[in-house]
DNA sequence: GACATGACGTAAT
DNA sequence: TATTACGCCATGT
């Protein structure tokens, strides 16, 4: 396991229920601006041993809402987090404004 | 080591 | 609003 996973992980099992982050603000929290692609990868490879269904998509910058990625197992992660209290728009998003969780972060890293 | 790919994000056009 | 381009990191070929 690299040291980048390790680091992601750490952030991803931190979230509490019912809240979610996106891909980048995870990165973010890891200490690794920018890379919300090493964090899909990474969450493909946790997989199923960290709150993975917390973890959505911005679909467009500066977006208020954001949505499940994951093809696969989409209806599994609404399902999961629907039971979690997570309430979905219509078009299937989920507003930041109510759900969204910021970890604190060491100064360095803001 | 080069190159492509992927559960991404942001800025520019 | 949609498309394009680029940055970021780990893996596989």
């Amino acid at each position: 396991m690299s040291d980048t996973f390790e680091r992601i992980r750490r952030v991803v099992v931190k979230i509490p229920r019912g809240k979610v982050m996106t891909y980048g603000d995870v990165a973010r929290a890891a200490g690794l601006p920018g890379a919300a692609r090493a964090v899909g990868y990474a969450m493909r490879a946790l997989g199923r041993t960290v709150p993975w269904q917390r973890v959505l998509g911005r679909k467009n910058p500066r977006s208020a809402h954001i949505t499940i990625v994951d093809a696969r197992g989409k209806a599994e992660q609404r399902r999961l987090l629907e039971k979690e209290g997570v309430k979905f728009d219509p078009r299937g998003a989920v507003p930041l404004a109510t759900f969204g969780w910021i970890p604190r972060l060491p100064k360095r890293l803001r």
